[in-house]
DNA sequence: GTCTATAAATAGATAGAC
DNA sequence: GTCTATCTATTTATAGAC
C-alpha cells in the first residue's frame, strides 16, 4: 500500500474495517457499520475493494507482513540469541500497540482454524514463525538455550502477548463496570512495561538450561 | 444441569450450539445451523432456551464452572505448589480435550472484550483466577517460586493452552491442505503429551528463582 | 414437546445516475 | 469517485396448530 493521505476514503475504509473486524470477527462484521465508521458511502467499499472478503484479506496481510518483517530483521541481525529473544518480545508488543486490531483479529483467526487465510496469507504466518525458530536455533547452537521445542515455544510466547492486549481492551469496557470482589483481581491494571518485563523474564526462564 | 440422556433434544441442542459457537462465535452463530446440527426443529431451541443469548450463556457457564471447579479443588488440596502447578497444566489440557469448544470460545470471548459475559459468568472467571493465584502465592510462601506477578503468570499459561488446542483443530482443516514449504513447519503435528511436557517445563522455568 | 408458517429486520452486493 | 435505490437472501424470533 503506497503512502496515503490518512483522510482519503480508501484509508478511512481500511482503518474502519480493521476496527470492525477486531470487534466482531470476519463473519459478524457489518459492511454497513464499516461504511458508517469510515464515514463513506457503502458503495465506496465495493469500489475500492472487491468484497468484504477482499477487504479482510488486505487487513490480514498488512498485519502479518508488518510483524513478519520485524521478526526477519531481528533474526537476520547481529547479536546474541538471548538479546534477540528479548527484542522479539519488545517487537510484538510494539506492533500490537501500533495496530490495536492485530491481537483480536489474530486470536479470532486462530479460533476459526485459519479458515479465512488464502495460501499467500498463510505463507506470511509461516515466514513469521521461521524467523522465530531461527532465533531459537541460534541460541541452542550458541549453547545459551535449552533443548526446547521451537514450535511449542513460539506457541507459548505469541498467544500470551495477544491475550495481554485484548485484556487491556476488555478492561476499558465490561470488566470495568464490575463491582464484584471476585472479578477485581483479574481486572487489575498492568502497564505494558510491567508486562514486557514479566514476559522477558518468563521467556528467559523457559529457555534457560535446567 | 441434571444428568440427561444424550439423546434428549435439550442436550442435543446444547452440544450442537457449543460446536456452532466454537466455529463461528456468538454473533455469527446461526440458530438455523444449530437446529440442523442438533437435528431438531428450530422452534425447540426457543422452547428449551429463552434465546440465542440464553443458550450461549449456558454453554459459557458450564465451561467456566467446570474449569473453575478443577482449579479450586487443586488449590485447596494437599501437596506442594510445584506439584499443584504441574497438575493445573494437566487439568486445563484435560478440560480442553473433554470440551473441544472451550478453547475457541474462550479465545473469541477474550477477543470480544468479554462483552457477552453477564456479572455471574464473569464471577466464574474471577473465581478461576483466584484459585490459580492461590497456588502461586503458596509456592512463593514455601520459597519454591520466584517473586513473579501471579496475574501475568496466569495470562501466560492459559492462552498458550488455548492456542495449542485451536491449532490442533486448524491442522485438521486449512493448513493440512497447504503444500507450501514455509507453512509446513508451523503446521507440524505435536502430541498432547509433548505439549504438556513442554508447558510444565516452561512454567517451572518461569516460576523458578533466578 | 414438536411442528409449519411467517413476521420483521438486516445482510452483502450491484445497477446506474451524476 | 461518490451517491441513491434496490435486489435477494438470510437473520432471530414468534404465533398457533397438533
Amino acid at each position: 500500500m503506497a503512502i496515503r493521505n490518512a483522510r482519503d476514503s480508501r484509508t478511512q475504509i481500511f482503518n474502519a474495517a480493521a476496527a470492525e473486524f477486531a470487534d466482531h470477527g470476519f463473519e459478524a462484521a457489518g459492511v454497513d457499520r464499516i461504511a458508517a465508521k469510515a464515514r463513506v458511502n457503502k458503495a465506496m467499499i465495493y469500489y475500492h475493494f472487491a468484497s468484504k472478503q477482499g477487504l479482510y484479506v488486505e487487513v490480514l496481510r498488512d498485519m502479518f507482513a508488518a510483524v513478519g518483517r520485524r521478526a526477519r530483521t531481528l533474526a537476520d541481525g547481529a547479536g546474541t540469541a538471548t538479546a534477540k529473544i528479548d527484542a522479539w518480545v519488545d517487537a510484538i508488543v510494539e506492533e500490537a500497540a501500533q495496530r490495536p486490531w492485530f491481537p483480536p483479529i489474530m486470536l479470532r483467526e486462530l479460533a476459526s482454524g485459519l479458515v479465512h487465510l488464502d495460501p499467500e496469507t498463510l505463507a506470511l504466518l509461516g515466514a513469521l514463525y521461521a524467523s522465530v525458530r531461527d532465533i531459537i536455533v541460534q541460541g541452542q547452537q550458541e549453547g545459551a538455550f535449552d533443548d526446547v521445542d521451537p514450535l511449542l515455544t513460539h506457541l507459548t510466547i505469541m498467544p500470551s502477548v495477544m491475550v495481554f492486549f485484548v485484556r487491556e481492551r476488555a478492561l476499558a469496557k465490561t470488566v470495568k463496570a464490575s463491582t464484584q470482589d471476585v472479578v477485581r483481581p483479574l481486572a487489575a491494571p498492568r502497564t505494558r512495561e510491567e508486562f514486557v518485563r514479566h514476559m522477558q523474564h518468563a521467556v528467559r526462564g523457559m529457555l534457560r538450561k535446567a
